[in-house]
DNA sequence: AAAGTTGTCAACCGCGAATCT
DNA sequence: GAGATTCGCGGTTGACAACTT
């Protein structure tokens, strides 16, 4: 059947945006809010296509936008994330309140996977480099993660429980990282979610309830939920 | 000062998923 | 149910700036 373009190229501007294009399309979207991109460069009156006017308004033009550094604490989160799930730019993102997708991707590729390089660390396992050779043996791969029913829980947790080495039906590759709590669950429907509570210490935020950095009370393994995750990743599994 | 190299980041491209007809 | 359309994502590119020789 083949596949349409995403919109006529013939008559589309390209490259840098001028500062005429940015306002018309802050005003549009201030008029009639986000949404169906490819009929929104027409109406704005802009000679661009749907996808650069989506992608200069979301990286760009947002107004709730967190310009300039990255704070050593967004660093750090970065990293546990990655670690967790991998180059899910846009998951990453949805973490970092301000920071957009494509920001944290440039900001891992020029900045943190040369701060982990120069740590020893492989940005891509997040394991010692000089372990790489040892551990990539045959049977040591990425360790994945699945999800099954827990047949014997007598609520029916689904429960983070097997781990496999194929990372397609229903599971998705995660990278070690031992300091994290993985035992991630998830609660039927009618349960009422666990509040995240704001008065996590920075370590607990990410998991690290054991850390000897704890400064926080609240500590339970059963209830916590890392930085939502315990949802939002199992909700991008499924 | 000029040329070459490296770093940064906005923007583009192609693909798969989701949604519509 | 099949094909068409739209959206969103991740990888990559290229222009420009900063730095080095």
């Amino acid at each position: 059947m083949g596949r349409s373009p995403c919109c006529e190229k013939a008559h589309t501007n390209k490259g840098a945006w001028t500062k005429e294009e940015d306002d018309r399309l802050i005003a549009y979207i201030r008029a009639h809010g986000e949404g169906c991109w490819r009929s929104l460069p027409k109406s704005a009156g802009l000679l661009r296509c749907g996808k650069s006017c989506r992608l200069r308004w979301i990286n760009y033009l947002r107004p709730d936008l967190k310009r300039g550094n990255f704070t050593p604490q967004e660093d750090e989160l970065i990293i546990k994330l990655h670690s967790l799930l991998g180059n899910k730019w846009s998951l990453i993102a949805g973490r970092l309140a301000g920071r957009t997708d494509n920001e944290i991707k440039n900001y891992w590729n020029t900045h943190i996977r040369r701060k982990l390089l120069s740590r020893g660390i492989d940005p891509a396992t997040h394991r010692p480099l000089n372990q790489e050779q040892s551990e990539l043996a045959p049977a040591a791969t990425t360790t994945t993660i699945s999800f099954k029913q827990d047949e014997d829980h007598e609520d029916n947790k689904t429960v983070f429980g097997e781990i496999n080495k194929d990372s397609k039906g229903g599971s998705i590759s995660i990278e070690r990282c031992p300091d994290l709590n993985l035992e991630l669950t998830i609660s039927p429907p009618h349960q009422p979610m666990i509040k995240k509570s704001s008065s996590l210490c920075f370590d607990c935020s990410l998991g690290l309830q054991n850390s000897k950095d704890c400064t926080c009370e609240i500590n339970t393994a059963a209830g916590y939920d890392f930085m939502d995750l315990k949802t939002s990743v199992l909700d991008y599994r499924s």
